[in-house]
DNA sequence: TCCAACATGTAACTTGTTACATGATTAC
DNA sequence: GTAATCATGTAACAAGTTACATGTTGGA
């Protein structure tokens, strides 16, 4: 597996989550099943084989609580390797084609960034901005090259795409002069 | 395989754009690599053993093109049983899951309805916006709720959130207007 | 007592990814 | 002639899904 891929999506989650606060396998499933990052997978047959894969990374580590009791609890943390590896995804520039393609990947990294400080969300923010307002220029022209070709739920379906992307890069601008103000006090 | 998951994204995406004109799996690696539509994959390794499924289903039925040639292309056709499937795809309401985990392939169904007529298309739209809608107002609940226990970036991915749902419901509206016009014609 | 929730896992299967392989045709 | 593009495929692998399996604990 390339260095790229290392990190799949629900992997990202696990490490960012676990980072967080440590945490059971139970404790990832319950959070996918009832808030919006449940995008991921809350099946046990992905959850607990991905947090042994992490954990042989040596990215996290496992504990068992409750030794006493006879229904241990395994707790995860994540490791000075984990957070490297954490860090670096977080640090990775907001480019064209994961805004485009992989988008739930891009406000994943948004969600687990605050970790970095307030300067690295504000990157974050800044690209994040600017790819947008590039896409929403593209797909602009696009729609007036494609203006005689389209059908009509063609045409929607593309203006659905400008708008949401608007929407994104007003919300970047926004959460730009928030964090700004945050910044300073 | 259930019948619910029969059919895969990238699966419904082959079938809605070979129905929409016959082509190779050539001509749909370009469109994947070239137009929005190509958060689905383009790689052979996906394309060609899909099609190879599609068609021992019966839903769509390759023929050669260039007998003559050397260098002959395998164009796909969609057959009675898979307009049957496409419909039937197509005529699923829009719940609430689908809009929240599966947003692409609710957009690609969109991108597809045409077939079905305006009547349909509108119906989508309105069940589309109506859920969009819900959903939107969930979330600004939750925003209310959580407010003491978010981090500013949580509270900002949330507001994402919203703010997304909110251009989607506010692009369905007006969408089902100009179509509205486009059936009366 | 019995059911729901807690808690972790495995096995078979489907799908998609990356990388490789093969050869034809066209444009320069 | 040679490079890019046309055109179709396979093999090894990674990852997720569904369904099953197992046993504990707390509350009605």
């Amino acid at each position: 597996m390339s260095d790229a891929v290392t990190l799949t999506p629900l992997r990202l989650a696990i490490l960012g989550l676990v980072a967080m606060n440590p945490q059971s396998g139970y404790d990832l499933r319950k959070v996918f099943e009832t808030t919006p990052m449940g995008n991921f997978s809350s099946s046990p047959g992905a959850i607990y084989p991905a947090l042994k894969s992490l954990e042989k990374k040596g990215w996290i580590r496992g504990r068992t609580d409750n030794l006493d009791s006879l229904r241990p609890r395994l707790v995860y943390s994540i490791t000075e390797d984990g957070d490297t590896i954490l860090r670096a995804e977080l640090e990775k520039p907001v480019n064209h084609e994961e805004l485009i393609w992989h988008f739930d990947l891009v406000m994943l990294r948004f969600a687990f960034i605050e970790r970095l400080g307030y300067a690295e969300a504000l990157r974050f923010l800044s690209e994040f901005r600017t790819e947008a307002e590039a896409y929403v220029n593209h797909l602009e022209e696009l729609r007036v090259q494609m203006k005689e070709h389209l059908s009509p739920c063609g045409r929607l379906a593309l203006e659905h795409g400008i708008q949401s992307y608007s929407a994104s890069a007003r919300w970047a601008k926004r959460a730009i002069d928030e964090l700004s103000k945050l910044e300073k006090e």
